[in-house]
Parts: C-alpha cells; structure tokens; sequence
DNA sequence: GTCTATAGTTGGATAGAC
DNA sequence: GTCTATCCAACTATAGAC
C-alpha cells in the first residue's frame, strides 16, 4: 500500500471518530508516526484528503446503480440489488462511507457541486426503480417519497451498525434486510 | 424569548447546518447581530450551548419512552407510539434534534457520559418491547437486532427528511410509516 | 448588556536543511 | 521523504470601558 493510501485509511478511521473538522493535521501525523509538514509530500492538503474519501465512495454507488439499471430484471428484483450494494459497500469500505455520509458538507468548490450532483442522480434513480414497482403492481400503491425516504435512511444507516456487531449477526442482517424492507411494500 | 433562548435557537440553526465544530462563536454572533464577547453574558461557553441542545432532547426522548412504557398496551400499539414520539420531536425541534444527532460525540466531559447513558437506556427500552411483541407472537420471529436497527435508522432520520417536504407529504408520512415500519413485521 | 481590545492557543500550510 | 522551525490566520475566552 503506497504512503498516500495509508494516510487516505488513517484518515477515514480519524474523520469518523470525531469528524473532519475536529481531526487536525497534527492528529492525523501522529496517527500515522509523521510530522505534520511530512504529509504536504504525499497529499496537497486537508481537502484533498475529505475530497479522494468521498468522490470514490460516491463514484462507487453511482458505479453500482449504473449496473442495476442495466440488470433485466423486475423492480422487486432491482431494489434488492441494491440493498446488497449498500451492505457490501458498508462491509467493505465502512470509514469512508461514514465519512462521506457525516462529512460531505465539508467539502469545497467543484468537489463539492460534484458530490451534490451524484447524490441527486442516485436518489432519482433509485426514485424511479420504485415508481416502476408500482406502476407495475409489483408494490404497494404509496408515496414514493415515504418509501424512498424509509429504505435510503436504513440502507444509509448501515455503517454505524456493521462494526458494533459478529459475523453471525451480519449474516443475520444480509439474509432478513430484503425481507423486512420489501415485505411491507408487497402488494 | 429570553436573549439566551435566542442564542440557542440560532445556534441550532448553524450546527445543523454546518456542524460544531465548524462554526465559530463569531459566526453565531454575527448570525445574532452581536460580537462574540457579548455572547458570553448569556451563556458559559461553546460547549454549554452543544450540551444544553443535546441534553434537552435526550431528555425529551427518555421522557417519551417513559410514557410508552406505562401504556397498558401491546407491543404493537406501544410501537407506533415510539413512531409518533420520533415524528412529533423531529417536527417540533428539528435543528436541535439534527445537532443530537450528528454532534453528540463533540460532548464534553460530565454532559457527554449523560447523553451516551440516556441513549442506551432508550435502545435498550425500545428493543425490549420489540422482543416482547416477538415472544407475545405480535411480530414475526425475526432477529431483534435487525428490527431495531432498520426503525431507528428509519425514526432517527426522520429530521433529515421534514425541512424538504410539504405540510401533505408530511401528512402522508405520519399516515404510512406505522404501516411501512410495522406490516412487515407481522406474523 | 454590549462593546473594543487583546490574551493565549491552535489551526493549515510552507521553507529549507538533511 | 522526513524533519525543525516558523508564518500567519483564526479560534475561544477574558478584561474593562461605557
């Protein structure tokens, strides 16, 4: 792992403790056995750090709902990809994930009118892969908006739970989310 | 309004905006139409007003569940009270409610232990009543884990949703996510 | 109760030696 | 690539005049 991978990770695991504000360069050194100055060679600053660790995350929810568009399958079949999405990427990249989920506010000029932009993007589409659902039958006639509101707060909600909790239970959680989001939708 | 309730009230505002730790004491004076210095013959310090926020609410919580826990209902019922107790603080200090939920861990000291014990205690009571709509045969035989965290996640980002809709999207909210939340976890 | 002035600290970032 | 030394801006909070 190169020198600036270690600081992006040892920067994921500090902004999601105390959040990005409350982490000084000073912090981070220390964290990573360095002198603040030591991190300029690596890195052009405390932007950039916030701006790496949230346009991948970003990038790789837009990545993946590109691909569940794609899928031929139905609504049902759709959401339930992307409630795996949300999960694996929670499983997988949990520092970075809080961090743009608390921190994004944070971020400055073009990086943030692009987080912004994915952002909307995503929640659109994941709109319409519902509104699909019900125009065809396949869900409750609701409000979209509740729906959408209530699946996107727990599959958003993911990281603060996956690191308090056993292998076993996470099984638990990738076996029984489909069921407990989607049942009460079915018609 | 008391000039110190006024400072609350804005600071509020900005921490949810901006977060704590971002917003300086001449920011919130600025937002006042004062100077900094003046703020302090109101209030001790930054962290009096993070800490009178958070508490509040906390409070306003416990002292919710205390009730629900009296009611001489069944679990479900006692389910969709909590639903209530989360809409009806979320709609009435929503800024305050945002700063809980995304600055208690910049909690100081004596308010800090204060909040991380008021917050176990009220997982604790809301997974208890979960699991006694489980062994009553109210709910599905289901992970209790799982349940609670998929509705806290739902309730706790309810704050996150209010400012951007309509007086009727919010009608339908309080009208659908009792059945959203709660029909599919039935038997 | 609000102000000006300022103390005392800490922040991000750079210069230049090694 | 890491260090020491340092700049300078910004922070919380206090002192004391009005």
């Amino acid at each position: 792992m190169t020198r600036k991978k270690q600081i992006l990770k040892t920067a994921a695991q500090l902004f999601k403790e105390r959040g990005y504000s409350a982490v000084t360069m000073r912090d981070l050194a220390a964290a990573m056995d360095m002198k603040a100055a030591s991190l300029y060679n690596h890195i052009s600053g405390k932007q950039e750090i916030l701006s790496v660790l949230i346009l991948d995350i970003a990038h790789e929810f837009t990545g993946g709902m590109s691909m569940v568009k794609d899928e031929d399958n139905a609504a049902f079949a759709k959401a339930e990809s992307l409630i795996n999405l949300h999960i694996n990427i929670a499983l997988s990249h949990t520092d970075a994930l809080a961090v743009m989920n608390t921190d994004w506010m944070h971020l400055e000029g073009r990086p943030y009118e692009e987080y912004v932009k994915l952002r909307k993007q995503y929640e659109r589409d994941f709109k319409a892969i519902l509104e699909h659902g019900i125009q065809q039958g396949e869900f409750k006639s609701m409000s979209v908006e509740t729906i959408l509101f209530s699946m996107l707060s727990t599959l958003r909600s993911i990281y603060l739970w996956i690191p308090r909790k056993s292998p076993s239970e996470i099984k638990s959680l990738k076996l029984e989310l489909p069921d407990l989001l989607l049942e009460g939708l079915k018609c």
